[in-house]
DNA sequence: AGAATCGGAGAACGACCGTTCTCCGCAGCG
DNA sequence: CGCTGCGGAGAACGGTCGTTCTCCGATTCT
């Protein structure tokens, strides 16, 4: 017999890559069974219900989320450089084989209407992406608006990069940001410059 | 009894107002015909199967969709006030009561990975969005990149307002597009440029 | 060793879904 | 007026789902 806490691990991650590759109403809960080798009457001892087993999955999600930004903005030099390392993640992201765009779009837009705790667990999720962009924005001296401006043109690569299956989403996104942020920080044409 | 074109209209209209509220898998064919007034023989009579039934209200939102941004479009002036009107559509979708992202996405989040035929139809409504924007651009003198970078915006900015429940994403996005359209067109920091 | 407790495998249950079928009222036609 | 055929209402069917229950072998405690 194996550990509670092992056991949770091994439903949760086999729940998320089930959800994450057909959907959330296309996985039954025999298949998570069959995925994670964890009896069903063990699912439930540790998760009341598949609303809560997809709330899990959702958290450990954004655990890895953050995991995987925080560790790609370690890795470069200069504040500007830092937030352009988002779009270099995303870029590797883009570019593996099970993506299939942000899987809280994707369970939000599926159960988002239908279930309140989904829906919060999605909100606080894409609200802590937009505090750390702020804070990356804030440390590079940008003003306060292009954090959410940033932010879009991630939400939009994932979403057009999933749907186009083009890869290089990442690219143009990391462009744009680049502009945006060059025009923000070096004060190359204010709103009311004139050319 | 009612004409054939009239109950399609019905049927559609019906079940595109069910899935965008509530998602499609949630929806049942019985919930269509409650809603359309359209019984269960005649649905299966128009549309073979569910799936057929889903791609037909794609198409339709495809037109409205469509219908909307020209209408949008063309109230504008300047090539590149054209380019902006974009997000003022988006705005004013925003602001409905029932918005609830971009059906497109929604869609293809929850069945994109099981249905060719939903996906097919998905992304030629993106592509199609997305040549639209090019001729605008192009119109309006600006690079070819320009367009993808736009696109990005809208896209993020569909969902992340629908998750943050906050219209004012479409401000921000276009405020984003002023400052890439600027860059672009007024030759505001070429990529080489040094502050 | 014997009793009690636990967990696994999978059947069972009630609900729903997509799809089809049955039945019945009603129009048109001889 | 009786017959025929069409369409509507909704039951029926086979399947799947989330959830619970039953049975049984293994382990633990005395």
């Amino acid at each position: 017999m194996i550990d509670e806490q092992t056991a949770r691990e091994r439903v949760v991650s086999a729940a998320d890559r089930l959800f994450y590759a057909r959907g959330v109403q296309a996985v039954g809960m025999d298949a998570v069974r069959g995925e994670s080798g964890v009896s069903l009457k063990r699912i439930y001892a540790l998760f009341p219900s598949k609303e809560e087993l997809i709330v899990a999955v959702l958290r450990h999600r954004t655990d890895r989320w953050n995991a995987g930004v925080t560790g790609a903005v370690d890795g470069a030099g200069t504040p500007r450089e830092r937030l352009l390392a988002v779009f270099d993640f995303l870029a590797g992201w883009f570019r593996e084989d099970d993506f299939r765009g942000c899987a809280f779009i994707n369970v939000f837009g599926e159960l988002g209407g239908g279930s309140d705790r989904v829906a919060e667990a999605v909100r606080e999720q894409k609200e802590s992406f937009g505090r750390e962009v702020a804070e990356l924005v804030r440390a590079a001296g940008g003003p306060d608006r292009l954090a959410p401006q940033l932010v879009l043109l991630a939400e939009g690569a994932q979403t057009t990069a999933a749907i186009s299956r083009d890869p290089d989403m990442a690219g143009h996104a990391r462009a744009a940001a680049e502009t945006l942020i060059r025009c923000a920080l070096d004060g190359a044409g204010e709103p009311a410059a004139t050319a």
